[in-house]
DNA sequence: TCAAACTTTCAATAAAAATTGAAAGTTTAT
DNA sequence: ATAAACTTTCAATTTTTATTGAAAGTTTGA
């Protein structure tokens, strides 16, 4: 396979990724494009190569960097801006952790956490409140390792994620 | 709070929570009627609950069954079909978690499979080539990684994943 | 076999989300 | 201060996705 075709199935498999996950189909082809260019791109060189138009870009670029896994770079002597994608994909993956901590699970988990106080009443049988208390419950703690987990992954370091997750995979005796 | 305010309010953010994982919003509030629900509903009341559409209620129940986390249920005597969801919050992780693997996971490490053999071309720099190389391996490195994580938490019973996740959330000396 | 009681399908419609492009805004150099 | 070279915004539009509802299909009991 030729390099050009490879890196169209990459945009494209990457961006069919992302829609699954809840990333607009563009976010993730910019991100991908951004990923498998080595220098950075400038506003029209991502519309050209992605073909679409100076807004989408902008949009889309700018989401990536509150994603924190693109970076602005300004060229001595170059009014423009380029934008070159992080390239770690260990770092990658932290990053995107805890955005998605931030912007998902805290809320669920606020939420979570107002609903568990329900009062007795007397529209409600005494066991229909407690089944519900029990379920709840038990999504918090779910919700509760989800969260540490996330916190764990994201202070800790490369090493440490590597090793822990490969005795994880391997459990021993 | 009372108990129909509060599962008002769980199947709203349940279905929030759902939008942003790529889960359309109307089966995220199916998933959670059903998890809050003690009994099995028909789809009369899932239409009445939720105020949607026969149609709608049949599709959206039909895809949760499809992830394993909501059974139909016959009872003798009655014509028509009730559901219930699966209450078991880790039963319902492990699910989910399987059926993305399945479905996201492994899509993307074909691809990935693909266009790690590009051949050196007169297009293209070597460097250029080597570069994409890299930044493949190191995708396809860490997509093994998590399918490996998957698949181990998709096999482990209960009590080995949360203990060995509670390790993991407390690391030793 | 028929008809009642359901479930399923699917073309049409509605709603939501993404995209465009042109205008407005900003920065920099002269 | 002005103009050129950019970036940003946003109302209008397009595209995609979800939803409806009525018709078709299926199952069951008499």
């Amino acid at each position: 396979m030729q390099l050009d075709e490879a890196k169209r199935r990459f945009i494209e498999g990457w961006g069919t990724l992302g829609s699954a996950w809840g990333v607009s189909r563009t976010m993730a082809q910019v991100h991908a494009l951004l990923l498998v260019s080595p220098g950075a791109l400038s506003t029209e060189d991502i519309m050209e190569q992605l073909q679409i138009s100076r807004g989408n870009v902008n949009l889309n670029v700018r989401a990536l960097m509150d994603w924190g896994i693109v970076r602005k770079e300004l060229r001595p002597g170059e009014r423009r801006e380029f934008f070159s994608g992080e390239k770690d994909i260990h770092r990658v993956a932290t990053l995107i952790l805890q955005e998605r901590r931030k912007r998902e699970l805290q809320p669920i988990m606020r939420v979570l956490g107002e609903i568990s106080e329900v009062e007795p009443s007397a529209t409600a049988t005494p066991e229909e409140t407690a089944a519900f208390t029990q379920m709840i419950g038990s999504i918090q703690s779910f919700a509760n390792f989800a969260d540490r987990a996330a916190s764990t992954l994201i202070k800790a370091d490369e090493n440490w994620f590597l090793s822990t997750f490969m005795k994880l995979m391997r459990p021993g005796p």
